[in-house]
DNA sequence: TTGCAAAGCAGACAAATGTCTGTTTTACTG
DNA sequence: CAGTAAAACAGACATTTGTCTGCTTTGCAA
């Protein structure tokens, strides 16, 4: 048609708009316009018009930085930060402030009460937890067996799977090499469940 | 002092403008004092100019919304949203039309461009990578020998280690049931470098 | 070629928004 | 009690920013 291919330019501006809107910055009309190189305002607007009208941006007319994504709409997309503790205190989590290292982004969601802990060890291998692997833990003081969970044992917290054989408590390791843990039921403490891991290739948390 | 005590206003001013930054609709002065009830904009602008000026919040003088948290800025800790993307873009990436599934939250760092891939396969399993993880990627055309890196092998991708030897890219998968991939250069192409690996033991994204 | 349509351009205009000046209200203190 | 300073108010003003109208360029096809 003109200039560039149809849908071209399109794209770009649509993934200049994603970047922008994902980092917390919606852009003006024409820093749209600078970022693509476009010499008119208009130029811009009437790609992200096309856009609007494609329902793959929506837009508050009239408003200033007015755009958006429409999949973070609906979702009350406010990501929330979860502490990374460097040990991991006995009691409750509430005033534990000097033990934080980190906050990692996590998912928005119920009020869960969830915190983070660097796994040290391979004992859980065969489950894809390797040393220095970083688990997100929800406070619980139990959980159904099979699940892998956080204990405390003594002042020492593990992470293995919870297994529970007629009402005792056995903490499994997901490698051969170690053995499974029975633990006095009055030495252990079950901090909390895993539900997810994570693992930083590069880069700092 | 005057109608409130001192700091609690400011407090409940800068609680709205943090949760506004963080869901990435930063607000205007006038929503400021919507929000918070004001009859003056000045009511408004002189608690951000005294949050500012307490180092609370970043601010870009006569911009609009052009307020924000000083987290952002460095390579702190505000949450950024990274595409989870269902299909692998084929050919220029400039160009590529993307199914996003959903957003994951992830360390806002540079403006490094990173998208998120659900992994198939065991392939890499014994550097912890399993089926169904979710692989946050860093968009880069290149990268050192021994990295993990996503590839684009015809119109399929795969996670694998990156490995050149003599000039020649080598794709190795970290399990002994499968073979290194050694492909013709045309027809292989680096999307770019794991830089985090995560698993969600319950719940969705 | 001529015509068409999409892409892009240029400038003006209007609305949104940040900023400024001055005044009033309120709570605390000497 | 008067004085003071923070908090809030009211309105005007300036800049930023979205929007509009008309025009030009470019690629394709009849």
């Amino acid at each position: 048609m003109a200039h560039t291919p149809p849908g071209q330019t399109r794209e770009r501006v649509f993934r200049f708009m994603r970047d922008r809107l994902l980092d917390g910055r919606p852009p003006t009309v024409r820093e749209v316009r600078d970022a693509l190189g476009f010499r008119a305002v208009e130029s811009a607007r009437s790609h992200l018009m096309a856009l609007v009208e494609d329902g793959r941006l929506v837009q508050k007319p009239g408003k200033a930085r007015g755009y958006q994504l429409p999949e973070t709409m609906g979702q009350g997309g406010v990501p929330r930060l979860v502490p990374l503790l460097g040990r991991v205190p006995a009691g409750p989590l509430d005033l534990a402030v000097e033990e934080v290292e980190a906050y990692l982004p996590s998912r928005s969601g119920s009020s869960d009460e969830l915190f983070a802990l660097r796994v040290h060890g391979d004992s859980m291998r065969d489950v894809g937890i390797m040393d220095g692997d970083l688990v997100i833990v929800r406070r619980q003081p139990t959980a159904s067996s099979g699940s892998i969970v956080v204990a405390l044992i003594g002042d020492e917290a593990t992470v293995k799977t919870l297994y529970i054989r007629n009402g005792r408590i056995e903490l499994r390791p997901e490698n051969p090499d170690y053995q499974p843990i029975v633990p006095d039921p009055a030495e252990v403490q079950i901090l909390g469940k895993v539900v997810e891991v994570r693992r930083l290739l590069e880069g700092r948390v």
